[in-house]
DNA sequence: GAAGGTAGTAGACGCCTGTTTACTTCGTCA
DNA sequence: TGACGAAGTAAACAGGCGTCTACTACCTTC
């Protein structure tokens, strides 16, 4: 470690953050104490609410990063069940996942920061969805894809990296992207 | 209340297992204290321990009641994709919703008893649908169902009981018929 | 009427929680 | 060299948690 930029404020404040979102996305916000994050960041408890004001507002902070998801977005509209489908099925079948979307499905039952989340899943999924989605009906169809994706973290979340213990990646790819078509045509 | 039957035993074990079931229901696990059952059944916190063991006995014995998803099944099968897009029209757009996926949904992100939750889910949705499925795959369709089913609670959890405004309801059971037909299809 | 068993109770136990206060350490600039 | 401010720290605060123990109230049976 830099011992040199130990008492450097940006770098205790990056440790935090950082220290933050890795135990968040692997036990969500209820189980996670400040003294944990604390001792990962090697910094004091006392610099927690210093820095950040409060657990919640820390909280606030790791899932305001510009996450993943927004990239899986970023395709031309052809593509876009497809992506979504692979996006899923990584979720589902191996134990690759975006830190931000962990962190969210394992603290969805914490009703203190359900407005940080619902804005979060609002703004990453939800509402970039609607504004590609054409025909009647956006709103539902959004959000019947967005139930998809969370359901699918639920899943997970239940069931361990490999909630579909399936060899055929590829099929697993095709139904969902079935599915997605279903769900996001007009 | 029935003064004459205060000192009976199988009565105060009910009154708990209700206080407990609806208090689950409405704040999950986690955010459920010994303290706040005892108090609305009318009951000593002791008793809790007594008659359940502990907390999360207690959980396990609520959520081993026949909830009504079982019903939901109990169609034939050409029914099957209306009637679970019925289910999840109704928890989308209503603030009716079955107490025990209410509680396990809520409950979802506790480590303590994903055993149970995952036992619940296995044994009423997951192993039920994959009997019922013909065809290959019938472990990922079910899955993915499951996935659906289990993320339109989370989706109700965090935008609240009209998570879909949507004045149609027939719309909304239309196109989720369309894609659970989808998804149960061979 | 005494004995025994069961239902119910009050209170404490030990531990953990997020947060705050009073303090020390250290680099920098006059 | 000494003062100042920023970074970091130890310890306590006030409260909550699930659990357990020692106790009382009451009904039943001899």
């Amino acid at each position: 470690m830099d011992e040199g930029r130990r008492r450097c404020r940006e770098d205790t404040r990056q440790r935090i953050l950082t220290a933050a979102r890795r135990l968040f996305a692997e036990h969500g916000y209820d189980h996670v104490t400040v003294r944990l994050i604390a001792a990962e960041a090697e910094a004091n408890i006392a610099l927690i609410n210093r820095y950040f004001g409060s657990k919640r507002e820390l909280f606030a902070e790791v899932l305001a990063v510009q996450g993943r998801f927004p990239g899986v977005l970023d395709v031309p509209d052809e593509e876009l069940p497809r992506r979504l489908a692979e996006y899923v099925a990584e979720r589902l079948s191996t134990d690759r996942s975006s830190p931000v979307m962990e962190a969210l499905v394992r603290s969805s039952s914490s009703p203190e920061i359900h407005g940080i989340l619902r804005q979060r899943v609002s703004s990453a999924i939800m509402e970039p969805l609607v504004e590609r989605l054409s025909g009647g009906d956006a709103r539902l169809r959004a959000a019947i894809a967005t139930a998809l994706i969370t359901g699918s973290g639920t899943l997970r979340l239940l069931y361990g990296p490999d909630a579909v213990e399936q060899p055929d990646r590829e099929a697993v790819v095709a139904r969902l992207e079935k599915i997605f078509r279903v769900c996001l045509e007009p």
